[in-house]
DNA sequence: GGCTTACTACTCGGATACTGCTTGTCCGAGTTCAGGGGG
DNA sequence: CCCCCTGAACTCGGACAAGCAGTATCCGAGTAGTAAGCC
């Protein structure tokens, strides 16, 4: 169980928009940045942009920007922009299967299992959502070559 | 992204066999108890006699038995067992691939994105480090009926 | 009757297929820009 | 000289394959219990 690559590609390509600021950057560009896979590259895009984090502007000329400042993006944001918003464990319901759950009167309130991984989901999502963007690029400022190599290769 | 079934299985099934309490129980039987797949539950469960959660007792009459009680396994015991200990996030070192990283120098410490997500990663398995089945059992224990039932489908 | 021994039934454990999701690729619809022609 | 029109190039967006981890299954090695045979 991982993460998928999507979302180590989004949150990078995310820094790299922000560093140059301007206009709308392509995918393939975008891509290019990184040896990534311009399509599918441009397959996860799309899911930031219906979440809401990138707009994309059609035809030529056109591409990605971002579509409010990194203080208001949270890794939470990115991760289930591309992961999707479903839980980590997902309770398959199996005390209501199998010779136990026959035997058992139809259980009342949530499984205890279920309940107990959510707890440990709801820590993560926290600790995702406590990050914002704009904090891992103050880290990344402690080096600050990094924004001109951006700007020399996408601008 | 999804914790395997596995993880599901082998927490009721763990359950299963403290309110047993004593002798091994064979997969056979525990895979009954949740209509499971008898074989693939049974590799679960090696994996948590490789992790030292259970001892299995091989030949006729042999079966699984806990190693140690539930107030000494967690959450986080059970989902490493299964799941292996690999990080959530896995850095593919993105940065240094690609125009911007051939032009930046060797980059020196950990990738900012990486760390974070591994705040996030720690923030999880510290919760479920919290949680030990013996509390899940408590919960359970609510509902008293279960053991009953339990230990009439497999005592 | 008691002990030894061969046999059977049952267990774990690992080697072997199948399935669904992640990953990767391709082509079409739509838009912008440039250049040429006409007023 | 300025405006309009046509064409081409480039972009996103979704539809179409390949690879791999998760899922499921089967068979062999080994052990405990049993029953028969022998002393």
């Amino acid at each position: 169980m991982r993460t998928s690559k999507g979302v180590e590609w989004a949150l990078h390509t995310l820094l790299n928009l922000d560093m140059l600021g301007g206009g709308p950057v392509g995918s393939g560009r975008l891509a290019q940045a990184h040896a990534l896979p311009a399509s599918y590259l441009s397959k996860q895009l799309q899911r930031l942009v219906r979440a809401g984090l990138l707009t994309s502007v059609p035809g030529a000329r056109g591409g990605f920007r971002l579509a409010r400042p990194l203080t208001d993006i949270t890794l939470r944001d990115v991760v289930e922009a591309i992961e999707g918003d479903t839980q980590l464990f997902q309770c398959g319901e199996i005390r209501c299967r199998g010779s136990i759950g026959e035997q058992s009167p139809p259980p009342t309130g949530t499984c205890a299992v279920e309940s107990a991984m959510q707890r440990a989901d709801h820590a993560w999502r926290e600790a995702l959502q406590a990050q914002s963007l704009a904090g891992i690029r103050e880290e990344l400022d402690g080096t600050p070559h990094i924004g001109k190599v951006v700007r020399a290769v996408l601008g």
